[in-house]
Parts: C-alpha cells; structure tokens; sequence
DNA sequence: CCGCTAATACTCAAATTGAGTATATTAGGA
DNA sequence: TCCTAATATACTCAATTTGAGTATTAGCGG
C-alpha cells in the first residue's frame, strides 16, 4: 500500500499519479433584504462561481482563496470554510491535457453587498439557481414542475422500483405527507441531476426538461457546489454562531430572523425565535433603539462575542412554523 | 476574476498555477469490542494512514480511493464519505519539486475486522492515537498531563488572553466546570497542537512535552485527519445511520450499545438508549435470540433499511449519562 | 387621540429527556 | 431444587424543552 510515510523509498515513483490543476472555487454569501446573494461571474451561457488557481506563494489553501479574493475584488471576507473538493474527471469540459482539474470550494461569508470595482462579478440571489429551495412565501411555484416532473420518472419505473423513486421524491422534497426539511438540499439537487431535470445534467442533445423551470444555468459543477454551501451553512447555523458573519455590528431582533429566515429558506415563529436568541445569550443589549420599524421601536442588539467562551456550539436549533400567525 | 467557465478565453494561461500531486488519504474504520480500529501502516518513526495516488484511471476521487484500496487490502469498503483536502505548504515534508502535494481524505467505514493479507497495514485502537477522546472508564488518564500542561500554556500569558486561553482549554477538554463535548474531537487536537503538545508540532530541537503522554507517532498530518475523521464520525452517528455499517447483520441492542459509546468515547444511560433506537425504528426483530449473554438471553435484531425511506434523517440523538447505574 | 404596525411579555399544553425502579430470563452453583 | 449473579426488558415520573398562542406596549401618521 503506498503511503507517503518517512522512509519512503519508492514514494516517489508511487505518488507520480497525473498531472493536476487546483483551482479554488468560492461560495461567497452575504445577506440583503431579499434574502441570501452569492457572487457570481455573469456570463453566456452560463454563470459561474468565481474561481482562481492554487499558486506556489499561497502557504495554505485558505490563504491563497483569501489572496485572490482580496486580490480581484474588494471584499473583505470573514468566515471561510472549506466546503469539498470535486474531481470527477468528467466534471470538466476542458479537460487538461492528459490531467484533470480539481476544484476545491470554499464557503465564505462577508458582511455586507459591497460593489466589487475591481471584478466583473456581481450579487445574484442565491434562490436565483435553486428556486425550489425558498419556503418563505409557502411552497415554491417551481415545486409544481419538480413534482410533476419527479412522479413521471418515478412511474417509468416498474413496482417496488416505482415506488422506491417514489419514497426518495418524497423525502427530498416534502410531497405528500413528508414535511420539507431545510437541510437536504444537496440531496435534493442531487435528485434533480440524477433525474436530468437540471440542464447541466443532460449532455449535448438529449432532451430538454419536459416541464420548465426557471432554471438560470450555471458552468460546470458549479450549481451542485452552491447546493453544497447553502445546505452546509443551513446546518451550521444550528450550531455555531456563523450568522452574525452575515450580519452588521447593530441590529435588531427582526433583522436577525430575516436573515436566518432568507438562509433557511422557511418562517420562523417570531416569538419563539426570540425565547431562542435570548436564552442561548447570543446577543446583548447596545442601549440604542431603531425607530424606522414601521411600529414600537426595537432594541438594537449585537452578537455577545462571550458565548463562544461559554458553551461548545452555541447556534440557532430552529424550527419553522406552518403558518405564521405574525 | 479567473474562472472557468465555458468562453474562457484566457483560461489556460490563468489555471497552470502549479504542478500538483493528489493523494488519497483514507481513515478505514472498524468496530471491535475494544472500541474503533483503525487501519494504519505501522512503521518507524511514525505510523502513518494508508494512502494511495489519483490516477487518471480513476473516473472520480471516491472511485480511485475504492480502487486502491481493494487492490491493496482485501477490505470492502461500505459507506465512504469525504473529509477534508489538506494542502498546507509545510504540511509534507518531502516537497514535490517546485510543486506541493495535496491530501484528499477520506472516512471509510468497514463492517468487520479482517486481516488484510495482501498489506502490511494492521488495525489499531483509534483511542492509541487518541487516549484523551476515551471517557468511557471515566476521564481518561491522559488529561492529567494535558490539563496541567494547558494550565502552564494558559498562565504564560497575562492577564486577559491568559484567562482567555484558560477558556478555550477548559471548553475544549471539559475542564472545571465545564462539561466534556464529544465532537470536540478536531478542536481538541488543534488546541493541542497550537500549543506544542502533540509531537508533530515541534520542528526537530524543539523541547520535549514537559509532561508526556501515551503519544504513539503519527506522521504528518495524520493525527489531525485521524481527529477529523473521529470528530466527523461522532457527529454524524446523530443524525444518519452510519452506526450500521460498523454493525454485522443481526446483533443485540447491548452490541449496538457498545459500538456507539466504543465510536462517541462515552458511556450510555441503558434505557433510554433502547427506548431512542425503538421510537427512531433503527432496527427490527429478526426473531432469534443471543443466549451467551451472561443473563438473559437479549432479542437479535438488525439495520432496518425502511428508516431511510421514512425520516430524512435518523440517527441516534445520544445522550451520555455521568454515572451509569446500569 | 385613533388606528396601524411592529416589539415585547407572558401562558400553556404537548412532547422530549434524564434518571430511575421493577420485573423477566438465563446460567451456575449450594 | 432453590438461591444468586448477570443481563434483558418494561414501565414510571419529574424536569425541560418546544410549538403555538394570547396579551400588552410603544412609536407613527394622520
């Protein structure tokens, strides 16, 4: 079994495998009124996620995401994680030579919409690419296509098989009895490729969805690796405090659950999210009030930095609600 | 912004950053009485995981880990997730010629022990590697020396960022009055090693550990992937499955008892454990009882696979006792 | 000062959890 | 045969947590 051990004799000649490229994609998120924006290189025919080589003067690779980063644009990025790393060796169309690419992915987080001067990037909203993930305004107008789309390639397949698709549909995408469960949505888009609902998924010539959606498409992988991030930070939000990343130094309780809500992709109870923020201690009080609520005026608070001296994984376990009532 | 989306122009010119070697790192799991193995290459100076180059015959990362391992061992691998891509600069300390080696690695579960007569690698307790993740006969002997080591680290520093430190050590290790958090696996090593604990974080003349440890060799980053994999492992145990493919078919509740507090490092309240996996529908009855259980005989039961098609995620949302009475 | 809107406070039943006690069923020896 | 040790399994119960409300407060625009 080779292995890169330090009496590695034959290392050398073992490890030689192919000739590769690295490149490090990012997920960049930031919050807006709308809902979650990530940055995106807007081109024909399709939209990708800005990406830049891994280089000989980075140290780390997180060092050298943030160096192009900073580099290209003038964003300051807060939170970054690394999300996975894709090497399909069809997953690329320009195949190098005799090699193959890997995209690593990166998860980041800034603070605020900034226009980027020095790139031709800009802020799409997330739902944009995944529409069927945006539970806010109750079930999504694309889910109508998905399901139709879904039950007809469940019922290609005989029986059991049948009603296997059938069950896994279900799941995914809460039809039926099954509830929607915001965290699935790698699964979901993985349903979608699998089934060829996606563009990217059908290759040169095959048919196009039989029930349209709108679907913007993006190069590449590069839809899946948005999957990836926005499931990854719909959990992360659970149990570490990364949303006030997304957030400014004051806000109010409101500004707080619209953020997680356009994260989450779902309502939240109002006075249960508050019990919530209140009771994990993950905000203080700054004195201040904002008026321009439309109503009472609101605390402005901010994140209270000493839970993360205090508890192990201090987060927002939420739960959504049906029908808010408020 | 470089990218690599379709009308790339100057692509090529933008992604040769560097030549490049993947390797594909694997932490091979299996459970055993004396709690998780893992499958290592034993060696001098260090033990090292198993790892084998990308090579261009491998179609995806997942596929060429699977093939180098059934070529090397004669394990069957079951459930295979990816970790995490290392690709610090300083991390390999046989630089590739102008070029940097990136570790892909992965966790791989197997179901049962095997010699692997085709290789040279053997199993060893993950808890060797690890001796202060193992509570389950109490705290851990280990965490004397840690704890008054982390003390010292803390009081070298004065005032605010010595109690800080104080914080973030008694967080991680359940120190004082705070409680032990078994997914602190990774934070755990990282602290240990920022401090110069573990050996892999002194450079050669660097002192000793003032107060040593059981500290098995581990080479290069291994010991933190080994921390990832358990970390990762731990948590997902939650909320998927997972724990079946480490079981054999049919087993009693007390083995899959042992297999989770053996794999989380913690002792389980007995109850409420079998009441968790009942009302989560885990398992099913296979009718045949274990009679050389000591006692009385316990009913034999397997994985039942309809979960996954029920919940989106099952899994074992365990709770560990102070003082089991059973 | 009315009525709108949103903020904040308080309530309450249902579900879940943590920690037991109680009973059942074997094997092995007195 | 009967007692004991050892484990399996069943059932109980109080404390928390959760889901979903109702009630009250405080600015704003007229």
């Amino acid at each position: 079994m080779p292995s890169s051990q330090p009496d590695r004799s034959n290392a050398k000649s073992d490890v030689e495998g192919l000739a590769l490229l690295a490149e490090l994609s990012a997920v960049i998120i930031a919050a807006s009124v709308d809902g979650p924006q990530v940055l995106v290189r807007a081109g024909a025919p399709a939209d990708t996620l800005p990406a830049g080589p891994l280089q000989s003067g980075h140290r780390t690779l997180e060092a050298g995401l943030r160096a192009w980063v900073s580099q290209q644009t003038d964003l300051h990025l807060g939170y970054v994680e690394q999300l996975y790393t894709f090497g399909d060796a069809d997953r690329i169309d320009m195949p190098v030579r005799s090699g193959r690419a890997l995209s690593i992915a990166y998860l980041a987080l800034v603070r605020a919409l900034r226009a980027s001067a020095r790139s031709t990037a800009r802020w799409q909203n997330i739902y944009t690419y995944l529409p069927w993930e945006d539970w806010r305004e109750g079930r999504p107008a694309a889910l109508d296509g998905i399901e139709a789309y879904l039950k007809a390639w469940a019922a290609e397949s005989p029986a059991q098989a049948g009603i296997l698709r059938d069950r896994r549909a279900a799941l995914a995408f809460g039809l039926g009895s099954d509830s929607w469960s915001d965290e699935l949505v790698l699964d979901r888009y993985e349903l979608l490729y699998e089934t060829g609902f996606v563009r990217e998924a059908r290759r040169d010539g095959e048919p196009p969805p039989p029930c349209p959606v709108v679907d913007h498409p993006m190069g590449l992988d590069h839809r899946r690796i948005l999957a990836t991030a926005l499931g990854r930070l719909r959990a992360k939000i659970k149990y570490r405090p990364v949303i006030f990343e997304l957030m400014p130094e004051n806000f109010t309780l409101l500004d707080l659950q619209r953020t997680v809500e356009g994260l989450s992709g779902v309502k939240l109870h109002k006075q249960n999210f508050r019990r919530l923020v209140e009771t994990q201690g993950l905000v203080e009080e700054t004195g201040e009030v904002q008026t321009e609520t439309g109503g009472r005026p609101a605390r402005l608070v901010r994140f209270r930095r000493e839970v993360l001296l205090e508890r192990p994984s201090p987060g927002l376990r939420l739960s959504s609600t049906k029908r808010p009532s408020n």
